[in-house]
This record gives structure tokens, sequence and C-alpha cells, in this order.
DNA sequence: ATTTATTTTTAGACAAAGCTAAAAATTTGT
DNA sequence: ACAAATTTTTAGCTTTGTCTAAAAATAAAT
């Protein structure tokens, strides 16, 4: 599996989070930044060593195969952003590139060692789930603060952008994985939400509260 | 700076450690494992680069940029090594493939990080001295067993061949950085070594003991 | 000092992965 | 339903790094 082969397939993987179709040609350039047309060239190669299912013009669905390879990477990706913030210091918002090349390191050992060296972390910096050895990846259970209804209260478990800017944003705004929020009003206006936090009142725009995920208590 | 470039960087600075001219292609091509075509080709584009000193037929030297820049890479391999094997409890015959790919990875502030929570490591599990981050590399006086003479008492600081099949011969012995050793007799017939260590006399071949470095005491 | 052997370079091909521009298929809009 | 717009694929070219086979240069040997 080449370096290139490895991003389309966790590029795919993500895409298909939420998604039930077959991802398109064009999502799959956008999250990549390349080409259409490099698109088509490499899921055809994926489609034949049997990581994808595609027929022309409908889309690429991962196989089984495909599936469980991605979720390894995932996998690399969110230990070693894990190391990153917990062993060396990084902040939230640095990691992202440097997993982004450390998930292509090979050695099984390696990740299972990492893993118990970080006393098996659940989840990323960011929130997401740490897939298990196998590919499999706990449901978490979490809402968008832009879906939350007035008067409930959560705690902030997750982020869907984890932008370098947008994350560098929530620090400027003291929202952390940990904090608490009440939702106090939702502004029908423009949809921005005022929440309180550490016992101040803030107003979030609906931009950022979609982005944030809270668990609700 | 590709992979491909860097690692031919890389080889051109282990090979000229010992070295004082040129080194030749066919030394390249044995040393990567590809052909010496290959190597006069890459060469060319690292001349253009400004990294070696090439002339046609007269082998090549490495250029200060391509040195230091060679010692960065070094010194990203053996800071690696030495956190698989002290922190992720990997064996010292295990960490040089994984090294190997890890010494890719492009951030400086990375680099910084892990030489701090390491705690500023000198040598790495084989001794071989970790370049500072501007690529000098501090001399490590030693001797070669083999070349040691009868009498003589030293501590094991390293080795010269670090094969994985090498390092599990010496496991084998018993021997380890740190070990003193007293050469007890030279035997003229083949050159094997007879040595005292861990109170126990053991006869070391010429070529074992031509691959083990004592610091003599 | 030539011939022989070895080393190095060149020339030409190939595979991977990307791109542009044009063609084909699908989707959308009226 | 059919023309227009969009998406996807194809065809052909480029770059990077590799290889084989042949030619050129250097080193070794008698």
């Amino acid at each position: 599996m080449t370096l290139s082969e490895e991003d389309y397939i966790k590029a795919i993987f993500l895409l298909s989070k939420d998604v039930e179709k077959g991802i398109s040609t064009n999502a799959i350039a956008m999250q990549m930044d390349t080409k259409a047309s490099s698109v088509t060239d490499m899921i055809k190669k994926l489609a034949d060593k049997g990581l994808v299912h595609y027929k022309k013009y409908q889309g690429v669905r991962l196989a089984e195969k495909g599936r469980t390879y991605a979720a390894k990477i995932v996998r690399k990706h969110r230990l070693w952003e894990f190391f990153l913030v917990e062993k060396l210091n990084f902040t939230w918002d640095e990691v992202h590139d440097i997993a982004e090349e450390l998930e292509h390191i090979k050695s099984e050992q390696l990740i299972e060692k990492l893993d118990a060296f970080l006393d098996f972390p659940r989840v990323d910096p960011h929130g997401d789930p740490i897939p298990d050895k196998d590919g499999n990846i706990a449901k978490v259970d979490k809402v968008l603060l832009s879906s939350a209804k007035k008067g409930e209260r959560g705690i902030v478990v997750g982020v869907k952008d984890s932008s370098s800017e947008f994350l560098r944003y929530l620090d400027k705004l003291k929202i952390a994985l940990g904090k608490e929020i009440t939702i106090l009003n939702k502004e029908p206006f423009d949809n921005s939400v005022l929440i309180e936090l550490d016992s101040h009142k803030i107003s979030i725009s609906a931009l950022t509260a979609n982005n944030i995920y809270l668990k609700t208590i």
C-alpha cells in the first residue's frame, strides 16, 4: 500500500462517516485538494485491489478490507495526536499536520506499544474516538451545540472542524474539551447561541455552534 | 527534499564517516541496495541542488549544506531509536527499521520537543552519538575490541554492525552497552580474542571483535 | 605499455501519480 | 422531455525514481 493509496482510503473513510451513498469523485477531490481526474485514476487502482467498490459514475464505497485498513490509519493518526499533546506538550491546534505524516509509519508493533505507553486512550485531543486494533470505533453520543435546546446543559466533548484556525479561536473563547456549557438562549434572527461558560455569558455564532459537540447532562 | 533524496544524502553521510576521499557510485549502490545507474542519476540531481560536490568518475562528497542536512536526519533517526527503546520498550535489535521511517518526519518542533521529552540523550541504543540540532556530532573516543591489547580493560560503548542478527548474537553472549571487558589473550592463529566478562572467560571471533567498540579504562 | 577487467555513465524504457483538455454520462431546469 | 449545466471519465503528457543494456572512462595486470 503506497502513501498515496493510504491517503485516498482514509479520505473516503472520513467522508463515509455520516453518508450512506457512494462518495463522489468531486467530494474526494475536494477533500484531498486534487483534481477529479486524478481521483478517478486512483479509485480504479483501489477497486482493482479490492479495497473499494466502484461503478463508473456511481461514486465509490469502501469494501470491508478497505474500511478496516482505513480505520487503522485513523487509529494511528489519533494515537499519535494524543502522544503529541500528552507527552510532547503540543497544543491541540498544532498536531494535525504532524500526525498526518506519522500515520503512515508501518509497524503494527509500534502502534500497539505506543497505545500501551499512552495507557490506551479512547479519544484524541479533539474528542474523536480512537479505533481499536481491529478497526472498530466506539460510537460516542454527542450533539452539535447548534442543535441543543434552550435550557440544556452539556460538556464539550469534541469539535467538527479541527483546523488550527478554529481551534485557536476556541482557545480565545476559553472553550475546551471538558468545559461545561449551558444554553441560555437561541437567537432566531441569526441562529447565534447565548451560552454560559465559566459563569460568564457569551454569544456564539451559528457557524461556531455548528462545529462544537456536546454531551448533554 | 524528497524521501529518496534524503535516503541518498544520509547514505553518503554515513559512508563518509571514516573516509576522506569521494564516495564511489558503487559503494552507495551497495549501501542502498540499488543499481549504480540509479545512483548516478540521483547524484546529479543532488549536485544540481548544491547538496554534494560531484565530478564524473571522481565519486561524490557532501557539500556543507548536504552534510548538515544529513546530520539532521541522523539526529532524528537516533532520537527516535532512543525513544523506541527507552519509552516503548523495544529491544536494540528491533528499532532500526522503524527509525528508518520515522527519520523522515519533517517537523523541527517535533524533534526538539522529543529531544526534551527524552531528556537530551547523547547516544542512541547502539552507542552512536546523536548530533545536536545544528548537526554537530560529539567525537566519542572508542577503540575496536579487535585492536585492544592483551591486558587492557574497557567498557562496551558501541557496535559497528547494528544488524539485528549481530545484536541478537551479542544478547546471547551477554554483551551489552556498559559491560566491562578485560582482554585476557589474543590468538595469533585466527585473531580470536579471549575476554573476561561478568567473571566468565569467553572467546570472541575476530569478526565479532571487529564490531564491538570499547572505551578503555 | 597495452590489454583486460572493473567501474561509471549514458541512453532508452517503465511504473506511479499527478495534471490539462476534451469527451461522455448524468443531473437539473424549464 | 429535452436542452443546459454539471460531474465524471478518458486520452495524452509530465515528473520522479527506477531499471537494463550498451558505451565510455578508469584501474589493474601481465
